[in-house]
DNA sequence: GTGCTTCTAGAAAATCATTCTATTTCCGCG
DNA sequence: CGCGGAAATAGAATGATTTTCTAGAAGCAC
């Protein structure tokens, strides 16, 4: 299904670039088939032959965001040294990806992120496994390390990744959180929750 | 829009467990307007008459399980003497809500529940005002009272409910999470993130 | 029981997704 | 070249789902 001729590689760039702004000019509902191809100007047919349905479609949008997003929260804790350092990084990527890719964001933390009954991170889990295990694996290092507290490694990305998400999901919807601020003072407030060090 | 006679309170009722029914059965493509009146018995008419559009009964739905889960959470903030306890009750609260109603924690966590291009605290905060001013003036309280930090009240939020919203999320789509170890694991962790003390 | 509103009912219309068949374009290979 | 098959485009036809619309039945106040 995915193309094999540069011809067919620019139509699918061209559908999921389209796609991402009737998303953003209309939202949800906005994004239909039939929007799509419109605005487009590719044929049904073509956008079928790529996709295979309409889900297929937003699925890859998804997954083309997810890939970036997750690429640059990896790359964050790479080039951290300590675990602590490593909280802040990636606190500071995830929101940084936010603000520079508003539609984007919306797209992945609201509504259709969740189609086909996966959960962003059951998506991540399946399709982003690149991405997903060295994060785990960040995780269990730092805890071996005696850095990070020895929990399960669900619970810790519970801690970690709970409160940048909600963040950053308020931000997108609301506005009523300063993301500089958020940058600031999550990651050391984060670190307190799972820092192996005693109270 | 709502009710005023009794037959018609018995049949917006009807059509409410009926959808939950059928998204518990067949998930979410299952909710349709043909599937919920074919399995209630209620005619097209009826169901449009009373919601107006599938969304606006899926929109109901939501809204009757959010009132739930927000009611216990506040009822649990208020039975709380510290803001230390508080916490642990809150998430006692929220986790035992999705354990004991897992089909309409589903809903509340996947996908539809950001329908109409708000997201779960968008719509809070538009419909269920009067159970979350009294969390915020919770929060606001006991920062006062110098027990949390003071941070803006939408960053205490995410640091509060962050996890635990991303803990019950990872429970319900993979399982890979100890509901009883987040319960006792994850208050004492929160409580360190957002405590007023030093570190 | 009259008059008004709410509610029920389901056929008809509109919208949207998908399938299908035909046609064109590309590309490797003789 | 130019032939043959795979990839891609095209859009009409079909199917599924939502929504509108009109008609009538049931409740309620007086």
């Amino acid at each position: 299904m995915s193309p094999k001729q540069q011809r067919g590689e620019a139509t699918v760039e061209l559908l999921l670039d389209t796609a991402l702004r009737v998303y953003a000019e209309g939202g949800e509902q906005a994004l239909t088939v039939n929007a799509v191809t419109k605005a487009s100007g590719v044929s049904l047919g073509s956008l079928y032959h790529h996709f295979g349905s309409i889900d297929g479609l937003v699925d890859a949008l998804l997954m083309r965001w997810l890939e970036r997003l997750l690429g640059e929260m990896v790359t964050a804790l790479e080039h951290s040294r300590t675990a602590r350092t490593g909280v802040r990084a990636l606190t500071r990527a995830y929101l940084s990806f936010v603000r520079e890719h508003r539609e984007a964001g919306m797209l992945l933390h609201s509504s259709r992120a969740d189609r086909l009954g996966m959960t962003q991170a059951a998506r991540l889990r399946d399709a982003q496994e690149a991405r997903l295990t060295p994060m785990a694996a960040w995780v269990a290092h730092h805890v071996e390390k005696g850095e990070i507290a020895p929990l399960p490694v669900p619970l810790i990305e519970s801690l970690v990744l709970g409160p940048v998400v909600g963040a950053a999901r308020r931000w997108l919807t609301f506005g009523d959180i300063d993301l500089d601020e958020a940058a600031r003072v999550l990651p050391e407030r984060i670190w307190r929750s799972i820092s192996a060090e005693p109270e």
